[in-house]
DNA sequence: TGTACATCAGTGAACGCGCGTTCACTGATGTAC
DNA sequence: TGTACATCAGTGAACGCGCGTTCACTGATGTAC
């Protein structure tokens, strides 16, 4: 037997223009000088970016759970097998996602704290801030509001870790807006996870709305309504009630 | 050729005693009177039921969408093919247990509405019914929750429809309990939106807390303080406000 | 009451398909000298 | 600057598996006479 233990095969098929395309191919193409050449690394990262990108606009129609990682290969345009080069299993690109999309609503909160709206304005300017960053990040919200509930156990663990934590973050945030303690530990973490559901119930709506153009004024008003609702009895509630 | 394309075949597999049993045998090993005769179409039904249970406790730990018709029919003991004889798609099973979901739902809304609680004990009643329901239909809540939004496109809208629904019946059961219209229509409903969604996200917690004992408790007053606080705020919010 | 036929819930073989994962490979990029 | 070798992202064939769906079938139950 010879070492070669094959013909060796002739391959004419021209891959995808994607991310997958040769270094080498660009350099030689482009005239210019080295300034285009692009190292090993920077074109692994470019693919791992794909995959994330491919992967979270994907599950927004079947959720996580309900992707392959040959139809995330595909929308990259790289072979199934390549995907190991990059993440385990669909599950560790879940968990990468994850990571993303709380850094776009940690986004959020801090341009509502940013903005040092005047009390009055308060509501109405996080309402209005959620629905800029919903309708901005959409895929992130989408995913976070999906996945909590309906995804992979470790992604969902994942999820409601994070908007414990996301929870917490607000809790002190209150105190801040408010500029005084008045409620009890406690209470505060109580009004704060009111706060947090009533804004995924808000966002959830928000990208479902998307369909009926229109709609989205009405969920925004029915926010500030509910918001305002919500922290006229936090005020008038007081720590030391029964 | 013959018109019997194959030789007879001989089988002496003993099916499952499930509920696939032939009703013939079941009458003749029975000694007593007819009184234990089993019709077609009840042994029919009883399949029905077998196969809507089994999706139904299946489905608790990957959601509706990744359940296999295979997976039913094995759970069930009959062949994958028989499952057709009681429904087109798995998709179609997910319809009836959203009906047969919003059932439990709607006798948790009559159990507190006849009960005719005081006006000081409406809310901690209240919230102790959804803990009673929740506790004794945990299929059907985690069900709702989880298909609300993870479930396959045409359930995912059925459960969403059947929801609004609901939120409408409560609004109306607002105004029995509060006795007149203090608020406007709109307001109603934006408050009944919000106490909504404050009871699916506590039936959440419920269902999720199963795992730490005692944690219930700390679930069942954080709902009972959220209540509170919405509809101190509500009350305090008059409908004729900017 | 007895017989002949229709109905139909459940059977089992077979199909083509997409899945995750293995493996040995290729060839451009990176590095040591 | 040139050469020899190492690295490693991407390739493509192959695998066994569970999936939904088709089809012709079986035999107990139901019905018409």
């Amino acid at each position: 037997m010879m070492p070669h233990t094959e013909a060796t095969r002739s391959r004419s098929r021209c891959t995808n223009v994607h991310p997958a395309v040769y270094a080498g191919a660009m350099t030689r193409a482009s005239s210019g000088p080295a300034a285009t050449a692009v190292s090993r690394g920077d074109r692994k990262e470019r693919t791992r970016r794909a995959i994330l990108d491919a992967a979270l606009s994907l599950c927004a129609e079947s959720g996580l759970a309900g992707l392959s990682l040959r139809q995330v290969a595909k929308e990259v345009g790289i072979v199934p097998t390549a995907f190991y080069r990059h993440f385990a299993s669909i599950d560790e690109v879940g968990l990468a996602l994850v990571d993303e999309s709380f850094v776009s609503l940690r986004e959020m909160l801090r341009d509502v704290r940013r903005g040092r709206p005047e009390p009055a304005q308060i509501i109405a300017r996080s309402v209005e801030v959620l629905d800029e960053h919903v309708r901005q990040k959409r895929a992130h919200f989408g995913f976070i509001a999906r996945e909590r509930v309906g995804g992979t156990p470790v992604v969902q663990t994942a999820v409601r870790q994070q908007l414990d934590l996301f929870e917490r973050e607000l809790a002190t945030d209150l105190v801040r807006l408010t500029g005084t303690e008045r409620w009890s530990n406690d209470d505060l973490q109580v009004l704060a996870n009111l706060i947090v559901t009533a804004m995924v119930s808000t966002a959830e709506a928000i990208l479902l709305a998307a369909a009926r153009p229109g709609a989205e004024k009405d969920i925004v008003k029915r926010a500030e309504t509910q918001l305002r609702m919500v922290v006229v009895g936090a005020l008038n509630w007081e720590s030391d009630h029964p």
